[in-house]
DNA sequence: GATGAATGAGGCTTCATTCAT
DNA sequence: CATGAATGAAGCCTCATTCAT
């Protein structure tokens, strides 16, 4: 057994807790009980419960943004680029459902707005590239000329709420609906 | 002293309390002192703190849903229907962001997944006119031919993170920004 | 039952388990069965188990000081003054031994000596006299040149290992002793 | 490496824990920490905590005993003898106030109480002395007749709180102040 | 109706001790 | 012998809910 099986887990226990109930669903014995350790055990790998959930994050963050780096094609043209971020973003949630719904818990909590203050600010990791695009888009005059803080939501925003319906069930995403969603979300911001 | 007004009070101070720290930020204890009533005197008008949560979403609800509908343009081209609709809402939670705030808890809660179902399926008020403008839009030829659950996020989900943005000073909605954001919308979902 | 009959209560369980067992002995689980209360009840009276073990201190301090200032003969010759406060605290701690051993965990411990630090300072109302009696002898030449820091020492040193073995039952401390023991106190300080 | 290397270092910082923080200030793992070595060496050395706690105060006893032996005057007058011992106690600390606060922990704690027991009836080794003291100055009508359980008390009560001021800051014990105070300490017992 | 003291289950965390490696 | 990960009982505290006044 490797050092880090009890660590992953423990956070494998946690994603699913939390992502199906939220951070107050997910009781630290809980979380223990689906590891099969010992409550105990998870403070040996995290110092308390906030900073499990802060570690989960940005595990996930991590994940996701060496995702979308893999095949991103970085010389074709800005909508190619900014379809492919929108794209696989939707794909890698439908196959992780799970993880957005953490993200999703994680966003909306006091965490969330910490970390979305650094995001704006142009910290992390994918928004370096969706940055680049929205600047890139606006000097060439094929994005509209909105601020970037606005930019954002708009061609985001419709994401969140189409993943949550269709983890719900209420909406089912295949390749021809995300071809033309992603096309919608570009109509949004393309001048 | 109108029989209601300790269960408005409670109300109040529950909507404060919840918009401002979540659900846990908001023991039945503070929010009876904020309300300026005994804890006890909460059971009187409220089931348990799931009634009270839930009600409160209600109430909100509806003041939001008649907001909408009051100037609403009826004999107006559909565009013009649309815009009014997303700028009405912006502007509500602008001048009303505890509700906006309120909302999004409940949102992001297992409350809120069963309401969003209810939504679909066109229970609420606001979702009403929305549908009929998706519907006859597609009719018309106007919108994109999208299911109505992928026009809805579709449109209104930029929305959601920039009143979040707005209220933490992220950005600044303005009325011309506003203009140039509900355009955006119409944007995404036209053909 | 009137409204400080619990906390009274509490208190009382608290000063009983600590006494015989110290601050670790005493969990508040315990103290609460002991006092007949809920765990919980504890806290609509005490913030913390700090607070509880401080104020818990604070009354006896009182009560203490109190007994001593009753019939203390202020007109008196200093040495019998001395002796009077020897004495009374001697059979105090008789009376009340939970209240010795109590008060000596509490001075054992990281609050006691902020506790002691003031008392060196002249803030506590024992000392206010007895710090009097120090000045006084010295200046009237009565007792030895040594800092009220170590008169205070010399004098009540050994009353606190007496009390000990006298509740431990290896001494009985009687009428005739008391006496003894008193006046070897002064001679300990006196010129 | 001999032998006993390790269960010096686990005993040395132990004592350095727990002479700081008291009892609760010093888990094992900490002890272990701070000797180098793992948690459960230490249990290969001491059968459980209490034990360690135990072997240390049994340690320290014995070096002071042996320190107040090493130049005790046998053939000097009693006064001379006694302001010795204490004297040499004083100084034995203020060198080593580990040693005291280690000391003071363990005599107000469960353990000291059985060891105070045994001190009185004659077990160890600085009694011994102490006791022959005592015993032969009462015949000798040299010191009041009080039983001996009074007289250590009288006489070694005040030098607790004085090394505790002092280790604190409150007083400094030069040797001038020393030999004051070893003299007072006489006074209170000698006839 | 209103009050708020009381309840006690449940949450987070610590730490003495064990045991497989 | 030594290691240190794992255990889980136990401690402190919170808070939704009840109920006697």
């Amino acid at each position: 057994m490797k050092i880090s099986d009890k660590r992953n887990d423990v956070m494998q226990a946690a994603l699913e807790l939390i992502a199906d109930q939220g951070f107050h669903g997910a009781p630290m014995a809980e979380i223990a009980e689906k590891a099969g350790v010992a409550t105990g055990t998870i403070y040996r790998y995290f110092e308390n419960k906030e900073v499990l959930i802060r570690e989960l994050h940005r595990e996930l963050e991590e994940k996701i943004s060496a995702t979308l780096r893999e095949g991103y094609p970085v010389e074709r043209p800005l909508r190619e680029r900014f379809l492919y971020l929108i794209r696989e973003l939707l794909r890698y949630f439908i196959t992780n459902p799970l993880h957005f719904r953490y993200m999703e818990q994680y966003f909306n909590s006091p965490y969330g707005i910490s970390m979305h203050r650094d995001r704006l600010l142009g910290k992390s990791g994918n928004h370096d590239i969706l940055m680049d695009i929205f600047e890139l888009g606006i000097q060439q005059q094929v994005l509209k000329e909105l601020p970037k803080a606005v930019l954002f939501p708009l061609a985001f925003g419709p994401l969140i709420i189409l993943m949550r319906d269709h983890i719900l069930g209420f909406v089912i995403l295949d390749d021809p609906l995300i071809k033309q969603i992603t096309e919608a979300c570009w109509d949004t911001i393309k001048r």
